[in-house]
RNA sequence: GGCCCCGUAGUGUAGCGGUUAACACGCCGGCCUGUCAAGCCGGAGAGCGCGGGUUCGAAUCCCGUCGGGGUCGCCA
């Protein structure tokens, strides 16, 4: 080794050791005589001291040394004299003496300073990656993934589950995401498609008698990328026979409470509430606008459908008669938002489909005035039983959307999470995970006129809702399970349909033909007939599971490797052109887009 | 595909119709034996992403385009 020790580990116990470190050029700091050199690797920075007097060919080579050098010494561990400690350094209390120093790889003045976490442009930052990971958050972040990705496979291999491979090169499937589509060169025309997820291949697994599955997976979707969604990232991906809704709830439950418990000595994350709250699709939406919810903070929405109605403003009654809804949130300490604060809050409802926002503002103090543009509609009676509907107080903002459910939710959900902002009530450092149950098993597509999977084609419905299949599919209740963490869906999973007979019913409903069905699914209905168990199982995101447990904005800062928004990566330039011959042996033609 | 924000020395920013295009860090040279965001002195380095237009005059205004980010659609 070109190192006995690394380069966050030496303490006042090891004064008088000889010892060899390696690493990178972090500070240099040369003081005519003295050279300091903050030595860097993945563990810490130990200060190497090069004095002229009695090192002089290494200070000759030290007073060279540049940033982002690779650098060997050789030299004696030292307490650092009187006074001279640095606290804000683990290794702070002692440095190297220095005897013998290499330069083992010169660098480059590098683009960025790489001793700072300082903010960077996102292009600059994935040209460079691999100068970008060797900066402290991405250290810290890469290693709390490698933490976490062990600790999942402790909890699980604890738990006698068998992690199985799956492949990448497999079957398409037009349901769901765009599929990534690779050529084949011995099947001319014939293509494979990257899994969204292996889905089929867990099933498959359950058939074949493995019972508890999982498999850290990559999946592949080629849709437009988010802060939380990149082509492609990784899954927990796990299955299990002859379990119900309770088994795997309860299982991962525990899980991320183990999780966020290794997680929070490197990063200070801490637990907001377990057991994790249990929510109805149907309660989230009433209660937050979303069906993934942020619970750090409340901020809940208040029905005051029953109110509005009574009210002289036409859109409240025009609405209530319509049987669409008026709901308002209640937002404490702002009334005595300006007029343009009040305007910006309608353009930000606007931008969710909202037609406005309508606002009572109680201005703060014993005379304070109640300011609202709805104001002369209602009876003082009508506003003080509003006022009181919402527990407002003097000083509180009250905003009211009137508009369909869809509308409503989606507006004052925007206003929630607008406000959580704003009154920074959203602390990254705090883990809520809710559960989100009870999902409807189909969507109706009024475009297609046919009923669509809500989540997947094999999910399996509630089992009293079943004779609903036939009468009212749309109240069909699927065994479907969302994890939200911070407002992040972070794992969603169901209990699978396992026969045959119950499978071809749902295909029947969402519009796939008895052909259609065998052609993409016929090797799923066949296993099925072979002896399938009692399944389900679950899938969370570990890219947003760790941007959540670092506290970061965006799973970019969790990926060694991340594609830009155009999914390109900016480092190595791919996607990229294939020559010719490489399209010929492919039997693909590159048409040119006018 | 729509909407919004950003693009000025190596980096981060300022400048927003007339400036020798500014500041900090970094870089280069010098001084310095206890620094640790070292300090002090001196210096080099951009014509403002790219293309076009408006104007007597454009980094500043307009149009297009490229790149990055956010968001709606999309993401079973």
């Amino acid at each position: 080794m070109l190192k006995t020790h690394t380069c966050g580990e030496l303490r006042l116990e090891h004064v008088g050791q000889r010892v060899k470190l390696a690493g990178w050029a972090n500070r240099v700091r040369a003081q005519g005589g003295v050279v300091f050199i903050d030595l860097r690797d993945r563990w810490g920075i130990t200060q190497a001291v090069v004095d002229a007097q009695s090192a002089p060919e290494a200070h000759a080579i030290a007073e060279k040394v540049g940033r982002e050098d690779v650098l060997q010494i050789e030299g004696i561990v030292r307490a650092r004299p009187e006074g001279m400690a640095n606290p804000n350094l683990p290794s702070g209390a002692i440095e190297v003496e220095v005897h013998l120093l290499r330069v083992l790889s010169a660098a480059k003045t590098p683009p960025f300073d790489v001793s700072s976490d300082g903010k960077l442009d996102e292009a600059l930052r994935l040209k460079y990656r691999y100068l970008d990971l060797r900066r402290q958050r991405m250290q810290r972040n890469l290693i709390l993934r490698s933490k976490i990705t062990k600790a999942i496979r402790d909890y699980l291999y604890e738990r006698d589950f068998v992690e199985i491979e799956t492949p990448i090169l497999f079957k398409t499937t037009p349901e769901g995401a765009r599929d990534y589509l690779v050529p084949s060169r011995l099947h001319p025309g014939k293509f494979y498609a990257l899994p969204q997820s292996p889905q089929q291949l867990k099933q498959l697994l359950m058939v074949a008698g493995y019972e508890r599955y999982f498999q850290i997976a990559r999946c592949f979707r080629d849709e437009d990328q988010r802060g939380d969604r990149q082509p492609e990232f990784t899954q927990l991906d796990l299955e299990m026979s002859f379990v119900e809704r309770e088994d795997v709830l309860n299982l991962i439950e525990g899980l991320m409470i183990h999780l966020v418990q290794v997680a929070a000595p490197m990063t200070g994350c801490q637990l907001v509430t377990q057991p994790f709250p249990r929510l109805t699709l149907q309660e989230a939406l009433l209660r937050y606008g979303t069906d993934k919810p942020d619970l750090r903070y409340g901020l809940e929405i208040v029905d005051i459908t029953d109110l509005a109605a009574q009210t002289g403003f036409r859109v409240f009654a025009e609405n209530a008669a319509a049987g669409n809804p008026t709901r308002a949130i209640r937002i404490p300490n702002c009334g005595n938002y300006s007029r343009k604060q009040l305007d910006e809050l309608s353009d930000l409802a606007r931008s969710v489909g909202g037609k406005g926002l309508a606002y009572i503002a109680l201005e703060a103090g014993e005379a304070g005035q109640v300011k609202s543009p709805i104001g002369r509609f209602l009876t003082v009676e009508q506003m003080s039983a509003l006022i009181e509907r919402m527990s407002a107080q003097q000083g509180d903002l009250i905003l009211i959307s009137s508009d369909t459910h869809a509308t409503v939710c989606a507006v004052l959900d925007a206003v929630r999470r607008e406000f959580a902002a704003r009154l920074g009530l959203a602390d990254p450092k705090r883990i809520a995970f809710c559960w989100i149950v009870d999902f409807p098993l189909f969507d109706w597509n009024a475009d297609e006129q046919r009923w669509d999977p809500s989540h997947h084609l094999f999910t399996a419905p509630a089992p009293e809702d079943i004779p609903l299949l036939d009468s009212d599919p749309g109240k069909v209740r699927g065994q479907q399970y969302d994890l939200i963490c911070n407002g992040y869906e972070v794992a969603g999973g169901s209990i699978r349909i396992h026969d045959r007979a119950l499978q071809e019913k749902i295909f029947g409903l969402i519009g796939l033909d008895v052909e259609d069905a065998k052609r993409r699914f016929g090797h799923m209905l066949e296993a099925f007939e072979y002896g399938a168990p009692p399944h389900g199982g679950i899938a969370p995101g570990i890219d947003r599971l760790v941007m959540l447990l670092a506290g970061e904005p965006n799973i970019r800062e969790v990926i060694a490797f991340p594609k830009s928004q155009q999914a390109a990566d900016l480092m190595a330039g791919a996607p990229s052109e294939a020559n010719a011959r490489q399209l010929a042996e492919l039997h693909i033609r590159v048409v040119k887009d006018d």
